[in-house]
DNA sequence: TATATTGTTACACC
DNA sequence: TGGTGTAACAATAT
């Protein structure tokens, strides 16, 4: 389940391995998957099966300077659009004239979604399975696979993966000039790591919502980015809150212990390489570290890691959220 | 085969 | 109008 600090680590990574890699083919075996802004081309907002090739030819040529994050969302930005073909190339063409301009690609991995970085040299076969990095940390992983849903080959030899078992996900091309107005950019509250995120803007934004719950409030996308079922859990849980406390009970010092774990328990599972839940697993398929320290999350019915109570779980919102009812009130 | 799963959006209601 | 709550949706594993 990536949230903030999972996919923050597939951008670290493929950042690293990405940059100024020059695509040299795209395969689309998903259509629904793969998303056309209409900003691009225009009269197109979905690619469906005839226009996959329309995906893969804005694509290809182009190098990938940079990846970045926005809550959950991966950017990927690209080199310049090339110069238009010959006249004769478009003419049939009119209606979906292309703008000119750099494009970026959002990638949301949703529940399942992963992005596997194959470096040519590494790759090993195994029984038919594949290990992609020498470790004892890594899964075997078959690449690709049947949830292997788009491929990315770079003019150096190397691979991108986007798998997704559940194809909630998703890879939206738009215009760089414009993103800013992308709506899934645009509605999104502050980033909790950077500077934007001070005490008083959350103050305000959560006590705005005076009969929310506290856990869904903080798993709201326009309050702040990025934070989601395990992560709500686990901030929760070091501020002694419970989860399904009404925001109007909340004293202004609990909800600053609050604000003070987002971004402690957030940093911390960066650093951890991100929690291993569900089916993430890192860009060269290792599993992240984060899960060893949790203390709620998944952990319904065993033992409190502080207290020895037995942790508790509720429907909150229809989502499952986990807590210790000693150390929380 | 019914159910659970989650991030996000849509929408009805007050 | 905007906060609130609920449903819907994507597709699959179990």
């Amino acid at each position: 389940m990536p949230e903030l600090p999972e996919v923050q680590t597939i951008v670290n990574e493929l950042n690293k391995k990405l940059k100024n890699k020059a695509i040299k083919s795209v395969f689309v075996n998903a259509p629904k998957m793969v998303q056309i802004g209409p900003d691009v081309v225009s009269n197109v907002r979905k690619v469906k099966n005839g226009q996959v090739k329309k995906f893969s030819d804005l694509l290809i040529g182009k190098k990938i300077l940079s990846v970045k994050r926005r809550a959950k969302l991966l950017i990927f930005d690209l080199s310049p659009t090339s110069p238009q073909p010959s006249h004769k190339a478009s003419a049939g063409n009119a209606r979906l004239r292309r703008t000119s301009g750099s494009l970026s690609i959002l990638a949301h991995l949703k529940m399942t979604g992963q992005f596997i970085f194959e470096d040519k040299k590494l790759r090993q076969k195994t029984g038919g399975k594949y290990r992609l990095i020498n470790s004892s940390n890594a899964p075997l992983v078959q690449l690709p696979s049947k949830h292997t849903h788009v491929i990315f080959k770079f003019t150096d030899g190397s691979t991108l993966y986007f798998n997704d078992v559940r194809k909630f996900g998703y890879l939206k091309l738009v215009r760089d000039n414009e993103i800013d107005q992308v709506r899934e950019l645009s509605e999104y509250g502050p980033e909790p790591l950077n500077k934007e995120f001070i005490w008083g803007r959350f103050f305000t934004a959560v006590k705005k919502r005076p009969k929310g719950k506290i856990k869904q409030v903080l798993m709201d996308p326009k309050v702040v980015a990025g934070i989601g079922n395990i992560y709500s859990d686990e901030i929760l849980f070091h501020a002694k809150v419970r989860p399904d406390r009404k925001v109007s009970s909340i004293k202004n010092q609990e909800l600053r212990g609050i604000y003070q774990n987002i971004q402690k328990v957030l940093k911390q599972a960066i650093k951890a390489k991100g929690s291993s839940v569900g089916d993430f697993i890192r860009t060269d398929g290792s599993w992240g570290q984060m899960g060893k320290f949790h203390f709620v999350y998944g952990r319904a019915g065993e033992k409190c890691k502080v207290c020895g109570t037995v942790i508790q779980s509720m429907k909150i919102g229809g989502r499952t959220g986990s807590f210790c009812p000693k150390c929380q009130k």
